[in-house]
DNA sequence: CGAATATATATCGTGATACGATATATATGT
DNA sequence: ACATATATATCGTATCACGATATATATTCG
């Protein structure tokens, strides 16, 4: 029962560390520039995964709760906090009273158009240290998965 | 000063808003690895930097700050909650007296490398995903890059 | 049909955490 | 030695997610 047998636990640890310290990195970037537009980082969370919901999707409040992996509640009240900043609506659904569809506002747009923009820039430049970070952690992930296996 | 020009605004929206919901699958699960494994997820991440960090490394308070990128006294509090529950020492650094040298226990060893091999396997499974999303994410960004350089 | 159950959203109290402002101790430079 | 910089620490505040619970609407099925 021993963790002990992949071949390089340190490398390993390393390797991990330098991933989520790159993965931060982004989160950082990205939480800063919400601020910066006027928005709480889940708010732009929250408008990205309503904009960007395709158009197949009923945008609720627990299709938000499932983008975002929050528990419905949770996004009721980041939703509660986004409409009263005007950056999106509730409107009820005729099909289903007990839904609460959610659309954007033009301000909700235009701040999320904004922040879109900036982040495909800065996505372009950090992928590559993301996908490499990402790739390490894979050939030591391929020997744990194997000395696991039985 | 319009951010009307790159060729496909709803599709980099949904592409964006696809990338978070892959970084947030992943995300929750280690959130929840964390917390099952009895720690806070920040404190996970803590030690992480920490046992993961280069022997070249003065592991101290800052470095563990800009690794996981919050500040100096955010880190000072998760690492107060750390070494609380026995998972990591602060041990005074001889050369220097201001700082705080940050060392492993053997219990936060042990609860960080079963953590540890959890993630790399399912780094290894999801990885596909993230890097997939990543790289639909540069398509659209090299478009705006382009369309934004004057 | 109508009662039981399921689903979608909402409310409330709690806890974890990050932050800004500030304080203290130690180093460093002149 | 003194002024300034650096490293860590303390405190009050705000945000946010959660569990537990409540309410309204849909659905199931006896």
């Amino acid at each position: 029962m021993s963790y002990d047998f992949h071949s390089s636990p340190d490398k390993l640890l390393n390797t991990l560390a330098d991933f989520r310290f790159e993965l931060r990195r982004f989160l950082h970037f990205s939480e800063a520039a919400a601020l910066e537009a006027g928005l709480q980082p889940q708010q732009h969370q929250l408008l990205l995964q309503v904009a960007g919901a395709p158009d197949s999707a009923a945008v609720t409040i627990a299709y938000a709760a499932a983008r975002l992996e929050i528990k419905h509640n949770s996004a009721v009240e980041l939703v509660d906090r986004s409409e009263r900043e005007g950056l999106l609506e509730r409107t009820a659904d005729p099909d289903d009273k007990r839904r609460a569809i959610l659309r954007m506002t033009r301000k909700g747009r235009q701040v999320l158009a904004r922040l879109a923009d900036d982040h495909a820039r800065e996505l372009n430049e950090m992928a590559p240290h993301l996908i490499g970070a990402l790739e390490r952690v894979r050939l030591h992930a391929h020997r744990a998965e194997r000395s696991e296996a039985q």
